[in-house]
DNA sequence: AGCATCCACCCAGGTGTATT
DNA sequence: AATACACCTGGGTGGATGCT
């Protein structure tokens, strides 16, 4: 301890000098001499559990900071690896889908043809002629822009195919899946704004998967969203979002920008993630519903494997029955929100 | 200004099929 | 059976736009 002196009176036994004092003066002074001891030792005690409790602060604030690196060391290695089958060239593509879409080109691929059809091919020639010569990607290999091409022909068949009578109902299927996944998105990210100190252990390793739903719902003519969370999440973690909710809509300017959560819907129908991080899904899941395989370290904070095509299985006969029809219909006893506020505010 | 939403696009990965 | 290729699916991203 820096700076730390003791004073001159020495604990331990004094040293016995016959004579110089009477033993009832012996006795006050090695009473003195031991309250000023105790008193040193209760500052010293004071002092040490102040050290200590700064020690640990610094050791939480440095184990939060190598955390919060860690994932995102990770997540930049699942990003690559998962990239790893096609090189990721914006520039290429852009070049690519400009010239393709020049007014002067008039050499387009016929999406109701398959890649390899004659004029598709021509096309496919065509492009990667004139982009190899271009100035701005003399440096590029055929090969890639070759790859870019055929990636771009893909983006126009899709959006020819899905421009068809008979998969209309899938593209909008696909678009309200990814409206529904933003919406988790941003949820997830909202409430990791406002977690204290005391709530990071539990909350670490949270995916978009264990947020709500948010659908588009009206209520008595008021539009907003219906909250449906999800069936496999515990109760724990859903009395943290509702903490966490609630914090968030004590802030006027997150009322005054955010869409107001109308009603509380049934549970969503989502299916739980297939994966999660073993220790958190303890925390996080229902006891009977947590995910039977592991999440791998790089990919724990980022995969959400259990969208994937859940909105697109629903039948036929739900897209008949709104999300207000969905809640009204169901008994009040299954109305379980994140924060159980109904909040109307009228624009 | 900040947020929600839509849209276009990129691209990894899965599946089916033809070829060797 | 192994390989190559075409095609399809769907997650992620960024820009544009409209709304509060």
């Amino acid at each position: 301890m820096p700076g730390r002196r003791f004073s001159s009176i020495a604990p331990g036994t004094p040293p016995h000098r016959p004579g110089l004092a009477a033993p009832d003066s012996r006795d006050h002074k090695l009473l003195t001499a031991m309250r000023g001891l105790s008193r040193q030792l209760a500052r010293f005690a004071a002092d040490v559990n102040d050290q200590l409790t700064a020690v640990n602060a610094k050791l939480h604030s440095i184990d939060e900071r190598m955390t919060a690196l860690e994932e995102v060391v990770n997540s930049r290695a699942c990003v690559e690896e998962k990239r790893k089958r096609r090189a990721h060239n914006p520039k290429i593509a852009e070049a690519v889908r400009r010239f393709h879409n020049a007014k002067g080109n008039r050499k387009r691929y016929n999406p109701e043809e398959g890649l390899s059809s004659p004029h598709n091919e021509a096309v496919t020639s065509h492009l990667v002629q004139a982009l190899a010569e271009s100035p701005d990607l003399h440096n590029v290999a055929r090969d890639a822009i070759l790859s870019a091409c055929k990636t771009y022909y893909e983006t126009i068949r899709r959006n020819f195919r899905y421009s068809q009578p008979d998969l209309a109902a899938q593209a909008e299927a696909m678009k309200t899946a990814a409206r529904s996944r933003q919406r988790r998105k941003r949820l997830l990210e909202a409430r990791q704004g406002v977690l204290s100190a005391d709530e990071l252990d539990f909350w670490r390793g949270v995916t978009i998967d264990m947020m709500s739903d948010e659908e588009d719902g009206a209520v008595e003519g008021v539009a907003g969203w219906i909250v449906r969370p999800p069936s496999f999440r515990s109760k724990e973690l859903t009395d943290l979002c509702a903490t966490l909710q609630a914090r968030l809509e004590a802030n006027p300017k997150y009322t005054s920008t955010h869409h107001r959560r109308l009603h509380i819907g049934p549970d969503s129908d989502r299916n739980p993630p297939n994966a999660y991080n073993p220790d958190a899904a303890k925390k996080h899941f229902k006891e009977h519903l947590i995910p039977q395989r592991a999440m791998n370290h790089h990919n724990f904070e980022n995969d959400c494997t259990s969208y994937k095509t859940e909105e697109l299985l629903s039948s036929p006969d739900d897209t008949d029955l709104s999300p207000l029809d969905d809640a009204l219909a169901e008994s009040p006893e299954h109305h379980r929100v994140d924060n159980e506020i109904l909040r109307v505010t009228v624009a």
